[in-house]
DNA sequence: CCCAGAGTGTTGACCTGGTGAAGAAAGGTG
DNA sequence: CACCTTTCTTCACCAGGTCAACACTCTGGG
């Protein structure tokens, strides 16, 4: 029994996942919003003020949670006592798989990276790939007691996956890396898609914190997007949601390697980037870094291969806007720096091809490295702990020692289907 | 205290709304899953088989649901005896406003057109169309006991809404529809999106019947989309979601209204099909019919107006199944009859234009009239009075007879955030 | 200064609704 | 027939939420 249990019996504050539901909503709306007086906790879940007293003092005294100082607004009444969560005492760890290496951080629960590492692969077989998690998460958990691990890689995976699916990069499909990494590192373990992950982690506490619509859309080898509607990660019944590349965002252009005319790939992604830029300098081994500096110093062709690139952003970023009403889009990924080098372009042609009557979203841009991505990975390992009921934790739950909170008869064959 | 307990006084049988929150949502998967036994009912809800037998006792007795006659498939055990609603015992109202007339249908619980009526309008009044409504909503429901009254018009509005907000067509902006039929027709009155209610009607009875993820695109006078992603329909934190008219198909064409060029709508919608087929025959009297009729008989500029039709729906399909995963879409409307001849064109940049890892989403074709709307209004009464709770039911809750169920305490300044 | 008002937080009795365990019921199969 | 599987029921139990009442702590007014 090598599981989160094992690693945190020496100290006396329980696992975020070892409260009851109620408890669990608190937790998230604590990090989400930040510090909260009971009783506006009780309004925005919906429980009595009573209920609110009896579930924070659980929570009071297993540590989970603190009372804060009193913030100075005064409303006429008593002065509520603020309850924030004792964060640093919940610490997960997140991983990025790339092909060329992994990256891991070890964050707080609110996701704030404490300690970080990386390992460079040689090759993408998973036996290696998997040694080399299992090493970097030792080396970054190896001070703290950790609660749970979340990996991020490119490929169709479910919300709260326990597989590594399609992933093209590394030519992986349907890995049990779940199961894997769970019994080798002793953590309850989550995969998750990527640009997903980036999304999570952009939600909990970056730039989209309190949010509950939005997009996240990366551009760099492929164009990624990632998608939150009424505070749910948008999945798809298959995992596959979020393939934007090859949205059509002009009848000219050149052809991507789909073979489609002006579609977005075909302007935003890194390879097309370059390669148009090297066309026109004649300069085969152009790289994005390359472009940045000569667009900086007025080359013509690089500054028009980045503005056709801005508008090709703003173009898919209207089309989301329009269909799905959001008020808000982050622009991420390590294609970034350059297309940010176009923002004019990009905010004339999203406002062009916003419809009439929907809002000007607002934009942010969010630069940032491999740890960004790695951060992510650590919030999905957050929220899953903390939405996940405990009899679905872990995929060999029949293995684990019942906990009696846990259910007799069979499970269920499907989630249950929400229709609102 | 004209509402649905007053209607429904003289018989024994509950409203749908009386029940507890377990039982609503045994009554919903009976209605969208169909027939089933108690022990795939408590694997779908997640209950246990006691707590089914509890609920199901309650809802046997009031008449709510009925036991049906075996399935014949055996399977070892001793076998289950499968449940139903009486749908027939639980009625609704729906009702579709447009510019020219209102359309009302009473239907059952599945959402089963009973009867059906319709009135013009010579105004587009506040008065004068909500005096049609009561009208029209007394008439179709004079000779059944009425649960509650769904109201589909175009506009901004939330899922359940109480007002009907930025209409175009009837120039109304936040106009507080629902408290005035309600108090005028003594019925629980939902307001909602008029392509969302469509939706709602085709995902609760309908070709979605069943399925959690899929989008209604319409064509006629605009371009709609009804999009539901793991059961649940995307409103917008506005109310605008669903603005897919202006997405680029394609880099030449004419200019839509609003000056796009190459836009869905330059393509799709009834005007535009019309005037391109008026120009080029020196007609200006031209009809969508008449376009159906001369591409029938071969006339080239009808079909080719239909070919670039169909490319366009083709396209906006593939850009939505792209970005969401859906395994299914449904095309509707009143331009639908004209597009379907383009049926080959349609499918064709339909493939063209997916992704090459997404997978091809099932299509089906719904030829309806307006009383296909009005259902769906109806449909969405049900599921109001199936999914809210209680104390939130009608807007003037504060002047009804406390029902015990409800809170003392004040309501809750904002719907509950759910991170996932 | 004291009191009314307003909002927060706590307490204890109570109750709703789900659970576990055990077993009866109803069909198959050898 | 015995035996298996799955469904459904019963009943004691309990987790967790509610209600009602009250204590607490601030502001503002006379």
């Amino acid at each position: 029994m090598a599981t989160v249990q094992g690693r945190t019996a020496h100290t006396k504050i329980a696992a975020l996942a070892d409260h009851g539901s109620s408890a669990r909503a608190v937790i998230r709306e604590l990090l989400v919003h930040g510090p909260m007086a009971r009783a506006e906790l009780a309004r925005r879940l919906q429980l009595s003020p009573a209920a609110l007293t009896r579930v924070t003092r659980d929570l009071l005294e297993t540590a989970t949670i603190r009372e804060a100082a009193a913030a100075p607004g005064a409303t006429g009444g008593r002065p509520g006592t603020p309850l924030e969560v004792n964060v640093e005492q919940h610490q997960m760890v997140g991983a990025k798989i790339t092909a060329e290496g992994v990256y891991a951080v070890r964050t707080d629960a609110l996701g704030r990276v404490l300690q970080g590492g990386q390992r460079q692969l040689s090759s993408t077989d998973v036996p290696e790939v998997a040694d080399a998690i299992v090493d970097l998460v030792n080396e970054v958990a190896e001070s703290q007691p950790v609660e749970a691990l979340g990996v991020g890689l490119a490929g169709a995976m479910s919300r709260f996956d326990d597989r590594a699916r399609h992933n093209l990069f590394l030519g992986w499909d349907d890995v049990p890396l779940g199961t894997m990494l769970e019994s080798a590192c002793g953590l309850p373990t989550v995969i998750s898609n990527d640009v997903r992950a980036l999304t999570a982690g952009v939600h909990w506490s970056g730039p989209a914190r309190g949010r509950d619509d939005f997009a996240v859309v990366t551009t760099g080898v492929g164009i990624g997007l990632g998608l939150v509607i009424e505070g749910r990660m948008v999945v798809g019944p298959r995992g596959r949601a979020g393939m934007i590349g090859h949205q059509r965002v002009s009848g000219t252009g050149p052809l991507c390697v789909d073979g489609h005319r002006g579609c977005a790939s075909s302007f935003l992604t890194t390879a097309a980037i370059t390669r148009a830029v090297a066309v026109a300098h004649g300069d085969p081994s152009m790289t994005l870094a390359r472009v940045c500096t000569l667009a900086d110093g007025g080359d013509p062709a690089a500054r028009r291969t980045l503005a056709e690139a801005g508008h090709a952003l703003g173009a898919i970023v209207a089309d989301l806007v329009n269909v799905m009403d959001l008020p808000s889009v982050i622009l991420a990924g390590d294609g970034l720096p350059a297309v940010i080098r176009a923002q004019t372009e990009l905010e004339q042609s999203l406002a062009e091809r916003l419809d009439r009557h929907a809002a000007m979203p607002e934009l942010r841009f969010l630069v940032s490295d491999f740890d960004e991505w790695a951060r992510g990975a650590a919030v999905v390992a957050c929220q899953w702990v903390l939405l996940e009921p405990p009899w679905r934790r872990s995929p060999d739950a029949a293995a684990r020692p019942r906990t009696g909170r846990e259910r007799s008869w069979q499970r269920p064959r499907s989630p249950v289907a929400v229709h609102s």
